[in-house]
DNA sequence: CTTGACCCTGTAGTTGCTACAGGGTGCAGT
DNA sequence: ACTGCACCCTGTAGCAACTACAGGGTCAAG
């Protein structure tokens, strides 16, 4: 029922992947240049769709290109222990509570930079003199 | 005491800036260009120090180049109300809070696809099926 | 007077797209 | 048959915010 020839702009609608995205991503070899139809349109099937479905989902939740590559390579190999999988997954968790980690530290400085504000005029803002913390030892 | 004549380099190691990264601020407008050596080197002194040091700050915020515009230029314009300057930072607050609930969304998911695998063989990976939820209604 | 650390300009690469420009294709309506 | 119009094609340039050369010049120490 869904099994027919997709053209690019199908594709597109049905993994929310901008057309020059998906374009992109065969020029980068993380999808395979596809059949073309006889005026020369890309013509996809539902192994792309569902390709380019798995890469989305790993981009949306962070992973980078090179890693989607290696888990699509991966994924190929259907007998090997899915140890190398977990390890990359695990890699990129770390990575985003690093990331998180960062993020929050950075965030509540911010805040109680902002918090010190009395809103005068510029010559006393707070905010301003929090952000140029130069080491007035010297004049 | 501190106030003499600062090479790039000087600057560069002053503030933890790549030499690089000071040409390229200057390129971009948001440092002036300097005054220069007899051998053409640039010669800053401590108001430039100053000006990088701010830069640099803003940037470990997470300030945005055209943000710090914003504040460098508002900064200037020392009698005027400082509410502007606290907008600013109030709406990368916002930003910086918004990334955080998206990286702390995206943290949770990755973190539930990685605690189901069982580390079995690729075939059967969690992991990957996690990452393919594509709609299988079909076929 | 040479060696090495520094400086100069200019350009290209990074990541992951996005946005044209300047064309071709396919189909619906008249 | 013709005319729109939406869609497709390739190729290139741009975004943020740097970073990394290449290919040269300058300067102080030994």
């Amino acid at each position: 029922m869904n099994s027919g020839i997709l053209t690019i702009g199908d594709l597109s609608k049905a993994t929310s992947t901008k057309v020059e995205t998906i374009r992109y991503y065969e020029r980068i070899g993380l999808l395979a240049p596809p059949a073309r139809t006889a005026g020369n349109y890309r013509a996809y099937g539902d192994t792309e769709l569902g390709r380019l479905s798995f890469i989305r989902r790993a981009r949306d939740l962070g992973f980078g290109i090179d890693q989607i590559r290696a888990l699509l390579s991966l994924s190929e190999k259907k007998k090997r222990s899915c140890k190398a999988i977990d390890a990359i997954a695990r890699q990129h968790l770390a990575d985003v509570d690093s990331k998180l980690a960062d993020l929050m530290a950075l965030r509540s400085e911010l805040d109680s930079i902002i918090r010190q504000c009395g809103c005068g005029t510029i010559a006393n803002c707070r905010i301003i003199e929090a952000l140029a913390p130069i080491d007035a030892s010297h004049r």
